[in-house]
DNA sequence: ATATCCACATACGCTGCGTATGTCAAATTG
DNA sequence: CAATTTGACATACGCAGCGTATGTGGATAT
């Protein structure tokens, strides 16, 4: 019996994703010619205008996929830290290595916005965030951090490790702008710690 | 005497600019028709093409306008300040609130880096962030923050509050969003300043 | 085994960018 | 001041690429 229908459906919408997050990474969104990528996939517009919707639709799955991928990570990095403070750090400075890599830097924080609106509106890109803000809540509930809106934490903390990751990205040599990066990352994240802890610590891990 | 030449073009420069700033403000980038918004402006393509080179030159020359805008209102607003600390705050939040409007966040925020790639890259917007750098490096000196890498810590402050705005523009209810955004800002900045400083200056001005 | 369905391919039109060419008024020259 | 040149902008054209409407063959249902 030959492959099940639903079977090669999957199998094909896995391989457009694949192929677009190549093209979207490579040329940009604007300059990825869907001809080409479904192409390079072994269809056609034809799969794509079925399975997505449109250009927007292939977009706004490989950022899912990416941002899943992102968030696992995150929480996989943060599980390693002994104490929820230095949890938090190591997931900001997760975000600010992830976002070194060219694929992230392009899709998510280049075109994504341009194409998908706020960030905050992604359901995927929520999810990263979900990450970061249920940990800022334990944080608060243990009074090691100050009483804060914890999503607004939670955004300003990502905001900035992101930023600064662009900037790296950006900057000539990676190697010596990354340490100062993360070490402005750590002094700005101690600025939400209560105040009896800001000492001990602020420091990072 | 008619006109003299280079005033004209002085003149219609400045009617293209005005109108692309509408028309992407309004549309976005993609969306934007340079047939619509030359018309918008009494003039064709001919003219855009001739002054800007391209639709990219022409998005540059109006980031570039709105740039210049935001880096003159964080400076003003920073300069009402009794001391430079509290300036620097104020700049931060001045960046907050200048997010909120719809044509920073479509224009600068969210499509700018797509079409003209990393904002630390572009002239217009290092700009604004020359100044946040300065006032960092002036509290260095004193001492009342900690021996940061001060542009580490300006894109790191930039980020963070423009992100913040992002999402406080994204939210429903604005009006009770904000104060928590500023909060958090102002927590988080807190985190940059010395160890001995850190509790009498952490409050918001 | 025949009929139905649906995932995908093929074919078409339309929009919109960029460029090549044209034009007329302002500037230059003697 | 007339003749000439310049250049800012308009007009006309070609082409790429998106979205849609229609076609088709193989899997599923009966």
């Amino acid at each position: 019996m030959a492959k099940k229908r639903s079977e090669t459906m999957q199998e094909n919408r896995a391989k457009l994703i694949a192929a677009a997050r190549k093209a979207f990474a490579d040329k940009g969104y604007a300059d990825a010619a869907m001809d080409d990528l479904t192409a390079q996939a072994g269809l056609t517009r034809g799969a794509l205008y079925h399975n997505f919707g449109d250009k927007r639709g292939l977009f706004a799955a490989v950022v899912n996929q990416i941002d899943s991928e992102m968030a696992a990570r995150a929480k996989e990095r943060a599980a390693c830290e002994p104490d929820e403070w230095r949890s938090l750090l190591r997931e900001g400075i997760a975000y600010i290595e992830m976002a070194l890599d060219p694929e992230v830097q392009r899709i998510v924080l280049l075109d994504g916005p341009a194409v998908l609106g706020d960030p905050s509106t992604w359901p995927s890109q929520d999810n990263c965030l979900q990450v970061t803000k249920q940990a800022v809540e334990k944080l608060i509930e243990k009074g090691i951090t100050k009483p804060l809106d914890a999503e607004a934490a939670a955004r300003l903390l990502s905001g900035a490790s992101l930023n600064a990751a662009l900037w790296v990205a950006a900057s000539d040599d990676a190697e010596t702008v990354l340490p100062k990066a993360i070490e402005a990352f750590c002094a700005m994240a101690s600025g939400i710690l209560a105040p009896e802890r800001s000492f001990a610590s602020a420091d990072q891990p």
